[in-house]
DNA sequence: TATTTTATACACATGTTATTCACAATTATT
DNA sequence: AATAATTGTGAATAACATGTGTATAAAATA
C-alpha cells in the first residue's frame, strides 16, 4: 500500500499531534500544516494522498483551501476529508461531498477517523482500474464483496479485514499491523480474535484466498 | 421535452432582460431573479430545469447560491450554468464544473448561449429516464412517490429520506450522513429515529427496496 | 381550539456480530 | 521424537445494532 500519505491541517496544536500520533501508529505516513497557506504549499511538496482538513481556521478556511486545491486538475486524485464541528453549517460541505470527498465530525474519535480513512483510501484505490483479484472483487460503495460476480454481504470487521489484505495481494500483513488497521491502536483484543475473523472469511470465500504465514501474519494471494 | 423552464439570475437589469427576451424568442419559458436570495426562493416556487447564474453578485455570490441549491438532493437535476466575466477567477468554478454543470463567459453572445442551453437540456433529458429505479419513481415537483405508477403520499421526512437513498442507488449511506442530510447538523435526535422512518418507508413501499447494512447504514437497491 | 397527521422517544425484543476461551491441530525447534 | 510456539476450531457469551410496539410531543389542519 504505497499510497497512504496523509496531510493533517488544523490550527489547533493538540489536534494535529493527536491525529499524527494515532495515524502513524496505524502505519500511515503523515505530515502537518497549521493553516491554509501551509497546506497549499505542502500539497505541492509533499503530495499527499489524503488531506484531513479543518473547516474552521483563521485566515483561509477549509472550504476555500479545498476549492483551491481542487481547481488544479493535477490534484484531482487527492482526497479531502473535512473535519467539522457539529455546529458548522453543513450545507457548504454537502455540495463538495458529492464530488467524492468526505467529512468527519468533531470531536474526533480516533476509531471513527481510522475507519473513515481506510474507507476513503480504499475508494481511491477502487477508482483506479477495478481489479478482480483471484475471483474476489470489493465494492466499497455498496459495501459488498463480489465472489465470482455474486454479491456477498460481510459484517463490518470481516469486510475491513478482507479489504486490508486484499488491498495488497501477496503482501504479508503482520498481526500487529492488522490489529492497528482494523481495530485501532487503542483497543485491546485477545490473541485469537484475528484468527476467528480469518476463519469466518475462509468459510465465506473459500480456503484458498487467505494464507497463513506462521509467526508473521496473513496474506491474500492471487 | 416539455421541460424547459429557465431561471435567469443576474444583478444587472439589462442582462436579465436581454437574456429573457432572447430565450423566450427561442421558445423557452423563463423567469428572473436579481440576487441569490430571490434565486433560492424561485428554485422552490418556480422549479426551473436550468439556472443561468451570475457568479459575481452583491450579497450571496453565485458559487454560494449553487452550493446551497446542490446541497438539497431534491434539486439534483436542476442544471446550473454560470455566467462569468472573463476577468473572474475561473478556478472556483472549475471545481464545480466537474459536478456536471457548465458556464458561459461574458460578454454573452446569444447564439453561443442558446446552443449551450440546448446541449445542457439534451444532456438532462438523457438522464431523466433513469429516474425509475426498481419500480419506485420520485416526482419532486408533486412531492410524490410513484410505486409501480401508483401515487404514494409520503410525509416530509420520509420523502426526504427516501430521496436521499434513491438518489444514489446501491450506495450505502452512513447513518451520520443520513442525519446530516435529512435532519441537519445542529439537530439532535435519538438513536432510533432513523430506524423508525426506515420502517415507515418499508411499510409503505415494501421491504425489498431498502437494505440495512449493519454497522454502517442503509442503501436503496435496484 | 379540536382533531388529525407526522415526528420523535423509549423500552425492550430480536438477531447479528465480535470476542473469549479451552483445547485440538499444526508447524517449528532442539 | 519430544517440546515449544503458534494457529485453528467449536461453542459459549458478551457486546452491539437494529427492529418493533407503543407512548408522547410537535406540527399541520380543520
Amino acid at each position: 500500500m504505497s499510497k497512504n500519505k496523509i496531510l493533517i491541517v488544523d490550527d489547533d496544536d493538540d489536534i494535529r499531534h493527536l491525529l499524527k500520533y494515532n495515524l502513524e501508529k496505524s502505519g500511515f505516513i503523515t505530515n502537518v500544516a497549521a493553516n491554509g497557506l501551509e497546506c497549499l504549499e505542502m500539497v505541492k511538496s509533499y503530495n499527499p494522498d489524503l488531506i484531513l482538513l479543518d473547516v474552521m481556521m483563521p485566515g483561509m478556511d477549509g472550504i476555500e483551501v479545498c476549492e483551491r486545491i481542487k481547481s488544479d486538475p493535477q490534484n484531482k486524485n487527492i482526497f479531502i476529508c473535512f473535519l467539522t464541528a457539529r455546529s458548522e453549517d453543513y450545507s457548504q460541505i454537502a455540495g463538495l461531498e458529492a464530488g467524492g470527498d468526505d467529512y468527519v465530525s468533531k470531536p474526533i474519535k480516533p476509531k471513527v477517523l481510522l475507519s473513515r480513512i481506510n474507507a476513503i483510501l480504499r475508494r481511491k484505490s477502487n477508482e483506479e482500474p477495478k481489479e478482480v483479484k483471484n475471483g474476489i472483487q470489493i465494492n466499497y460503495e455498496k459495501y459488498v464483496v463480489l465472489k465470482n460476480g455474486e454479491e456477498v454481504q460481510l459484517p463490518k470487521k470481516e469486510f475491513e479485514l478482507l479489504s486490508l489484505l486484499h488491498s495488497k495481494p501477496n503482501f504479508v500483513f503482520r498481526r500487529e499491523q492488522i490489529l492497528n488497521h482494523v481495530w485501532g491502536t487503542d483497543i485491546v483484543v485477545g490473541d485469537r480474535t484475528i484468527d476467528v475473523h480469518i476463519r469466518k472469511l475462509r468459510e465465506k470465500l473459500g480456503d484458498h484466498h487467505i494464507v497463513t504465514v506462521k509467526g508473521i501474519g496473513y496474506k491474500y494471494i492471487t
